[in-house]
DNA sequence: TTTT
DNA sequence: TTTT
């Protein structure tokens, strides 16, 4: 008991988001962003650009923000954890796929919703106000008390089950 | 609307927790925290080191763990937000205050658990596990359902009402 | 020795940066950015918003970036510490101001370079391509060895004096 | 041109660090560090706990530094980026692994120097004061200037070359 | 006022 | 394979 394990990233989707349900009905979204560094080489001075692909899973109420707002070239931020899930092919050799978890305890943001379709954008969604996203389910209706400060998500996520059987990539 | 606001800090505790509770009966727990960097100056080779205080508040059910297991010296890791209060002086003067808010969307974690009362630790508490803490309350049991992985925190936050008029120092 | 002290913030400037420069020539920015979040109220169910106002200060290299890219309504991710600096009012009074601080281990991203200029915007710097940028100064030129993957910044950071006797608000 | 990519991790080391030699001379070294997380199952109420296990790649001087301290057990904070290397196996099959890297830009520190050799450990390092680094390598000697303030850390990072045909797990 |  |  003990830990933290936790992801920061900001970059942009690669495709629109794949989702599906869960047989409890909860969505689950999978995306790829993209994070680029840049520097410049030591020796030539030229400017050398990596980019890394990143497999990132949200879970529960947030998946179905991420259905209904995100498309290729959303960029948004990204609060969560890695996992790294082991998996077989079909002739049942193991892999292992890292990915990043954004579920209840996670969070994503939109960042690129003032560029608007007023630009001519053929994105649909860009109208829709940018969304601050926990991974949170619905909040329950307390009993009483003060109110002048947020409080947080809450509870209703639920469950997660194991997609071992995917394929990763 | 929209943002992100996030503090992370890991240091040890200046003195205990001070403890207060809410109208609500919910716990508000104050610590200082110092945080040092060191540093070898750039001229004379010398090592430099500097420590910074930070003003920690911790709202709802993780206030009653810092009550209960943080003490002068404890190391923990932090997780937060930035907050700046307005408060007045007794002959009205405004003052501005800033710390680091932890509610059920932060975290704590206990770093020193190992170093135990074995050593010959005067502290009491040092033989209870070390929490690991998000600022969640009560977890409403849900109905049904798979749960192979973790969930999370969720409501039952009783408010934070404002504190405006302390004095934060 | 011994601490993490970061802060994470993504947010909107409420002003155009104020930029001083220092004895030895380095330059200090400094801003302020407007982080908000919202929320439903848990007894009325409606929509609640908070923003937090935070100053940063960007020393070095970094500096003459914000300078040259940041206006007043830019939105920006930083990556910095925290520091709380004793000042005095001018009648002798000691006064407390805690900054954001993003030096060399910092860093600062341009979020809504691509809003661009083409929406009528008057801001000028919005063709200028959006920086990526640490806190580093300028990188020396190393003799020879391999340089596949990104290095870092470096060195030739020119120092940050103190600046207790201003006015922080 | 944009994006973050961070990882912070808090976890112990499942073995000693795995430490090779570049033909540069630089120092890479490999840990394995594990991360749980605990939470009570919703519909039992019993504890359930979840370990991840994770690769951490270091980098130049720092890897010198895991090399000397870190074992078996020890408790870190880590703050590095993730990426995915693409390898291929003997016969010739393509393979992907993710890695937590730190380098220059990325930090590590000991959390666990108190628990001390006068427990019993047989662990050598332990007297050793406990390190906090940053991935940076030598600081070059500046000429004049203020130094009030805490510089950072700067070049010399000898470069990182490409592992890929190095079977990752 | 902590810690190393 | 760590830790509590």
């Amino acid at each position: 008991m003990a830990g933290v394990n936790k992801v920061i990233l900001i970059g942009n989707l690669g495709a629109d988001p794949e989702v599906r349900y869960m047989p409890s009905g909860d969505a689950v979204a999978n995306i790829r962003i993209a994070t680029s560094e840049t520097w410049k080489d030591r020796n030539t001075g030229e400017k050398q650009e990596r980019t890394e692909w990143h497999n990132v899973v949200f879970f529960g109420k947030i998946a179905e923000i991420v259905k209904q707002y995100l498309r290729k070239g959303s960029k948004i931020y990204v609060e969560g954890k890695l996992r790294t899930r082991k998996w077989q092919t079909q002739d049942g050799q193991d892999r292992y796929s890292t990915e990043v978890v954004v579920d209840i305890n996670g969070t994503m943001q939109m960042l690129d919703s003032r560029q608007g379709g007023g630009m001519g954008s053929s994105v649909p969604f860009d109208d829709a106000p940018a969304p601050q996203s926990r991974g949170g389910g619905q909040r329950p209706a307390p009993s009483g008390g003060v109110n002048e400060a947020p409080p947080a998500q809450s509870g209703g996520f639920g469950g997660s089950a194991d997609f071992d059987d995917d394929i990763p990539f």
